[in-house]
DNA sequence: GATGAATATATAACGGTGTTATATATATAA
DNA sequence: TTATATATATAACACCGTTATATATTCATC
């Protein structure tokens, strides 16, 4: 019953760098789609991060609608359609911002909970 | 207006990890309350981790519920009057685990965000 | 002695976000 | 043909942090 406990704290730990990893792995990958984003992500983790498609899709929305990510449709001469995000030139300023906010977050966190990582 | 986004994806990015930064506070200390936990953050984080009174005392007051703490009031001989909080056994065990949790967190966000943190 | 700031805890109302559940559709392997 | 993988989308729900507000003591300053 405490793992329980566990795996809602550790959810909630996950669920605040989603859009940052969304972010990255769009950029990384040139542009990308919601599926695709998702199973990247799942292989750099070895499957311990698995992003809910009804996570990604709505983050990706949002991003659009923000002017951080742009949007077109594969025409679908051939399989199911896709829809392909890539950065705007406004969304690259704001991943490398947030990278660096992450850094330091990590510093903070290596304060607190001891620097023991291994690095 | 960017920042504004900015704020907002870092602001989900750190609430994760409040809960963990609580408790690895309150047993560093032995003991600590509400008030103590949240300026002792602040010390180490030179103020840029700056905990809400209406998100930690929420916080300390369902980790009791889930015998995660065990609190007690310190008598006003003198002063405002305290509740203290501690680790119970079970506190310590989910304690330890949270901060490994953490670790394999960061390793796959170095993973994918990219290995240049300064360690 | 009054005023404000710091210390200290608590909760209701609000807004935002991820998850669960569900729907839809195509392609491929068994 | 049946199941699995690929692929996108949204409504309903639950949860959590923030804002706002309330209460009370102590200490420094005017």
């Amino acid at each position: 019953m405490m793992e329980k406990l566990r795996e809602k704290i550790n959810r909630e730990m996950r669920s605040g760098i989603y859009t940052l990893f969304i972010l990255k792995t769009v950029d990384d990958l040139g542009k990308s789609y919601g599926y695709e984003i998702v199973k990247h992500i799942e292989k750099l983790t070895d499957g311990n991060i698995s992003l809910k498609d009804a996570t990604v899709y709505p983050i990706l929305r949002y991003l659009t609608k923000k002017k951080i990510l742009r949007s077109f449709w594969t025409e679908p001469s051939l399989g199911v359609p896709r829809k392909y995000y890539h950065l705007t030139p406004e969304g690259k300023k704001l991943l490398h911002k947030l990278i660096s906010d992450y850094r330091e977050l990590e510093k903070y966190a290596k304060r607190i909970l001891g620097g023991d990582s291994q690095c």
